[in-house]
DNA sequence: CCAGTGCGGAGCGACTTGCTCCGCACGATG
DNA sequence: CATCGTGCGGAGCAAGTCGCTCCGCACTGG
């Protein structure tokens, strides 16, 4: 039972549009939280609803995946962490990473769906290693003592989702996009700046202009 | 043509409904965007929509009440603070009250509606008023020099949209409502030692609890 | 040309929305 | 106690949105 070559063709549309899909509804589920609609991520992707129901069993299979790839994603950037040298340059750059990838907080809905056992696993053997990360900041100075690993990971959750960035992804204007994403960079090293014990390193980017604020309720 | 008895014993009712309505409305715009239902503002408010109705012209006019409120509560948080003689300690104590004001982010609601021209103008001053404080801030040595006015106003934003707290207000636990706030303040705490210049005060609040993360979506 | 595959999106029933309207509880008046 | 004015709750309506199904079509390799 081969796999035919037209088969073989198509699978890389297919993965095309698997991933314009999910991307799409990491978007729309950060922005809309539980009220996201399938026909609104469908769009966002570019694709027909029907192709989205070709994968996903629903609304809650969907957002299932996304958990799932969330805490892969999450597992294998703390090992990256904790593989760093300095601890604190590890947990800075994780920090960064995890607020940068788009998630959002999925918690909200939660409700629709439960994780697969093995993920749950995966996921308590992550947040063992990030504390154990955690720990060895403090031990080498660079992290504030009397920050703990739930602060640091409210902190993700708190700048992870960013009306400014989320907001401004809508006008599809390709440039501000770039701006509001480089003034949340300022924001993490503000709050980096604040886990930080001792000296800090200057703020990245130019400093932002002030019509990210105005741009989004403007006509 | 004077006001009968009658009225006047109903008034008391009336302000303490309009103000439970205009409480719940913030609430529920914040955690639901643009969303929210009027349903759900009536019955978080444990009123009617016929009250709802009798009061605002519509979603869009309670909407636009909140947005004049909040422009009110920001005009006097800034005067308040520009009157500190500290000015390091007015910015901070006023981005301390505006995140905890609870308005989250109003903006992606703006196309419901259009600011008054005296609000705006009244927004105006606000504004210029913020500035000028955060050159005092500057100038005193407190607040970190590659820090500019917008990105207080972001951080602002940023912070008052908390998953973590409107989330666990929907629990109606009121002492894990009491931890979950006490925990974003350790986050603001933390954000304004990052804007200061050198040294910075403890955190606030003991540690948070892990379960702050979890509480949310267990069943 | 054909056959196979994955695609877009019209359309379905179910549910939610913003909003209206009416019968009723309440407290003051006489 | 009966009356009356006032503001209340929420059932119910039309319009819209929802998740989801299904079918005709475009594209590709032979």
């Amino acid at each position: 039972m081969g796999i035919s070559r037209q088969q073989q063709a198509r699978q890389a549309e297919v993965a095309r549009n698997d991933e314009a899909l999910l991307r799409a509804a990491r978007r729309v589920f950060a922005r809309d939280g539980v009220h996201a609609s399938v026909n609104a991520i469908a769009e966002a992707a570019g694709v027909g609803v029907g192709t989205l129901y070709r994968r996903y069993n629903g609304k809650a299979a969907l957002y299932e995946r996304l958990l799932v790839l969330a805490n892969q994603q999450w597992s294998v950037a703390v090992r990256t962490a904790a593989d760093h040298p300095d601890p604190w340059q590890g947990l800075q750059g994780l920090v960064v990473e995890s607020v940068e990838y788009g998630q959002g907080t999925l918690a909200p809905l939660g409700k629709l769906t439960s994780l697969p056992p093995q993920t749950a696993a995966l996921a308590d053997a992550a947040d063992r290693d990030f504390e154990a990360l955690v720990d060895r900041a403090h031990e080498s100075g660079g992290l504030r003592r009397d920050v703990t690993a739930t602060d640091i990971l409210l902190l993700i959750e708190q700048l992870g989702l960013s009306p400014l960035v989320e907001q401004i992804q809508e006008l599809d204007d390709a440039e501000l996009t770039a701006e509001a994403r480089a003034a949340r960079r300022r924001l993490i090293a503000i709050a980096l700046g604040g886990l930080a014990a001792a000296p800090r390193a200057d703020l990245p980017d130019p400093a932002p202009a002030l019509r990210l604020l105005t741009a989004r309720w403007q006509t």
